[in-house]
DNA sequence: TTGTTGGTTCACCATATGGTGAATTATAAG
DNA sequence: CTTATAATTCACCATATGGTGAACCAACAA
């Protein structure tokens, strides 16, 4: 995989449900390392990789004081992909020719019945 | 991995630039499998399973008829993915604290001076 | 019937991902 | 100084992912 464009970090981030959970949880306010951990079941090292795909991809930042690191949200990268995905809706609603689509899903009913 | 969340799936399927890319493509209107592999510098053995990942996630739907596959867009769960990046935002505009993230960052500057 | 075309399947490979336990470091606290 | 706590690193493992080439099947065309 040569292509690292943004967008696959960012999507990649989210396809995990532990990833999408350190998300939501952050939206609600910085938050230390363990403290975050906190509910879900896995070792430290486990976590922090999860951690470390989602500070990559730019979605949230870190930093340490003393021995705690404290973790925060990166929220305008989120809309990078809210973007991405409305500019498609965009497309899709701007289609004058959706309707062929459904003719065509209709014909290859009738065809099963 | 246990979990299989439909937004797993989802968000995995976008987390490449070649499937997003097909999601882009089918947009426009349905093609049939060799035509969407066109652009792609990969074998149809690797494409077939950039669709199969797609179809899984039911980002696609695809019909046989005769010897050729057609696919369509399934733009519904694009919309998924979509309501939860939404929902994310709201919860973040909604915080009435998040000027409490700022001070803290602006904290941690001066203790770097 | 003989190709040719559109898809499919198979066996295989390298690398990435998501987890583990154990050892280690660094800062706080007693 | 000693110990507890927060985080990190390391070696390791199983499975998933993304690709390949070669063989194959089914349908249309000549």
């Amino acid at each position: 995989m040569v292509n690292q464009q943004p967008l696959d970090g960012i999507f990649h981030a989210l396809a995990d449900p532990t990833r999408r959970a350190v998300v939501h949880r952050l939206l609600k306010g910085a938050a230390p390392v363990t403290q975050l951990a906190g509910p879900f079941d896995m070792g430290l090292p486990a976590f922090l990789k999860h951690l470390a795909v989602l500070e990559g991809a730019g979605l949230i930042r870190s930093e340490k004081r003393g021995r705690v690191r404290t973790c925060h949200i990166e929220a305008d990268r989120l809309g990078a992909a809210e973007t991405w995905l409305s500019d498609q809706r965009a497309i899709w609603q701007g289609r004058a020719d959706r309707l062929a689509d459904f003719i065509e899903s209709q014909t290859d009913q009738e065809h099963e019945i």
